[in-house]
DNA sequence: ATGTCACCTGGTAGGTGA
């Protein structure tokens, strides 16, 4: 079983990309960020001919998820039960017996603004929620786009970084906080090059430079940790011609 | 290098968000 996540930024841009790469690797699913779709819009009827099942839940201009799979999802639920939100940021669904969220973590622009008070709101919601959902699925995946960089080991500037969006304290302490009720990072279960990124900004040649953080990420449940044989990242992507600023990330369960 | 990209409005440029 393979799965995998990708913030496409903007589907409509990047949905040749994302054939391509589904033909290359053989997931069994794959959660998308930033489709940046209206649900009007999304491409169902050309993933459907690749052989791709999908749900989505989209808005106009920004957000928007999706969760694309060989075999249908079931009990799909869009975004987070209780947490009253008009972003487009989550997306779950059961895939046999695993339950898979998919989810678009806010940006949060800048420790201090209205947009960080909400990423940090949105991070304690999604825990309780999946606090809660645990209970009745042992076998659950998150992944997404988290921005986060959960250790320093996870930003290609530490020093330059430290306090800035993506790296604060507050940001680490929500995403401690989903370790607390048992998700593992599963990117670490494994030995990893060092300087293994998942997002290098367009701009300054921070790719070319190597210049980026590990914010996307595959988290596990405990059940499922014994069952992880690989979790990796795939650059290759970012070297197409007009790339996302993402890479996507592969999680393989056996 | 505040160096790009995507999307929107309302156009052939400027603002927003990432």
């Amino acid at each position: 079983m393979k799965l995998a996540t990708w913030n496409v930024n903007s589907l409509a841009v990047r949905l040749p990309q994302l054939l391509e790469w589904l033909a290359a690797h053989p997931v069994d699913a794959i959660a998308l960020q930033e489709t940046k779709l209206t649900d009007d819009k999304f491409p169902h009827a050309e993933l459907l001919a690749a052989g791709w099942q999908a749900q989505w839940h989209g808005q106009r201009t920004y957000n928007g998820v999706a969760l694309l799979s060989r075999m249908p999802a079931t009990a799909v639920v869009k975004n987070i039960p209780g947490f009253d939100d008009e972003q487009a940021r989550v997306i779950s669904g059961t895939l046999g017996d695993l339950r898979v969220v998919g989810a678009y973590f806010p940006n949060g622009q800048a420790p201090g603004t209205d947009k960080f008070a909400y990423k940090m709101r949105w991070m304690e919601a999604l825990r309780d929620w999946l606090a809660h959902e645990l209970s009745e699925h042992p076998r659950l995946v998150l992944m997404g786009d988290f921005n986060v960089a959960p250790e320093d080991r996870d930003v290609y500037d530490p020093v330059a970084w430290a306090g800035q969006i993506h790296c604060t304290d507050e940001e680490r302490a929500h995403f401690r906080a989903l370790q607390d009720i048992g998700l593992v990072d599963a990117f670490r279960l494994f030995e990893q090059p060092p300087k293994s990124w998942t997002w290098w900004d367009y701009r300054n040649l921070a790719f070319r430079k190597n210049q980026g953080l590990r914010i996307d990420h595959i988290l596990v449940s405990p059940a499922l940790r014994q069952k992880v044989s690989a979790c990796e990242i795939d650059k290759a992507p970012r070297r197409n011609e007009r790339p996302s600023d993402h890479a996507p990330v592969e999680l393989t369960l056996r």
